[in-house]
DNA sequence: TTGGAATGTCAACAAAGCTGACGTATCCTG
DNA sequence: CAGGATACGTCAGCTTTGTTGACATTCCAA
């Protein structure tokens, strides 16, 4: 079929080569969560702990609602997260100051040195990928991740990356 | 401290650009494995059958071993999935030919068409980006993977990658 | 030929997701 | 201001997918 190759770059797009983009993003994502998962896992906490921690820092003051929307899960599977979280005193829960329905989420200090802690592992590993694969690499690395987002989640992404902290 | 951005892309890797990366891994991940969860829900599979699924397709007469190590799982976990599958009739468990310890495993033809309909699923999701993208951050995408991978997944994936099925 | 290593299965448990129902406090609107 | 909507927390119970421990079968090498 000659004229199956049209385009400029459509004989690029052969299933063999989105089959290894397929793997690679498997594996990787693998690589990617290695480091924390190991630091979490002496600790009685695991990567939903991480994710929360995460975000929390990143938008200090953030909403349970707002928090629930990024994660994409259930307020019953965060709240069971975020209790132990503030039993713990890792994070503390303000009732919000002009709607008092609301809950304002924070890191304690012991809350901001475990976030460091697992950030810096992640960011070791991202830091190492970069260097390896060169500065133009990481932006075409950025452009895909980003179109393989689903619409609201590129919103939130982008929500998240545009705030200043 | 002026000397503190003296290589050529040390001023690239701020801590900042570093967290715009893992987040856009985050919220990327969650798309790359919708559709597949999305057919899956329906039925009594989740993303495990999926994994298990994807890898015997990819080598028809896999060991048992051989996908445990691929999967990073316990042989316990795999065998729930496994026999959930074979019970369905969708994968085919032959005792091995030489070693009658090893379970050589294919895909029966329902098993093949579900694979289909999963792998088209995701291929068409990943066509998509990278053609938003284009062929230069796909290059720079599999690259930066690759770079994050454990060291050994990266020997699987390479060793998955350039097995001709 | 026999004891250890490799392979796979069964049982029980844990983490983290889910649905559904309900209670409480707070806000907002008619 | 009454009543509905919103934000949050919690209880109960279920599913998926990971874990360890115990055990059977098979192979291989001392």
């Amino acid at each position: 079929m000659p004229e199956a190759q049209g385009g400029e770059n459509l004989l690029f797009l052969t299933d063999e080569q989105l089959r290894q983009g397929i793997e690679a993003m498997f594996f990787a994502y693998r690589g990617f969560t290695a480091d924390p998962d190991r630091i979490l896992s002496g600790m009685a906490y695991g990567r939903a702990h991480h994710r929360a921690i995460h975000f929390i820092a990143r938008a200090p003051g953030t909403t349970v609602n707002n928090l629930l929307n990024i994660l994409g899960v259930t307020k019953q599977s965060l709240n069971r997260v975020l209790r132990t979280l503030v039993e713990d005193g890792l994070v503390e829960s303000r009732i919000g100051k002009t709607d008092k329905r609301e809950r304002n989420l924070f890191l304690t200090e012991d809350g901001m040195e475990l976030e460091r802690k697992l950030s810096d592992a992640q960011r070791a590993r991202m830091r190492a990928a970069y260097r390896t694969a060169g500065p133009d690499a990481v932006s075409g690395f950025r452009q895909v991740l980003e179109a393989m987002m689903d619409g609201d989640m590129r919103r939130q992404y982008y929500q998240i990356r545009d705030t200043k902290s």
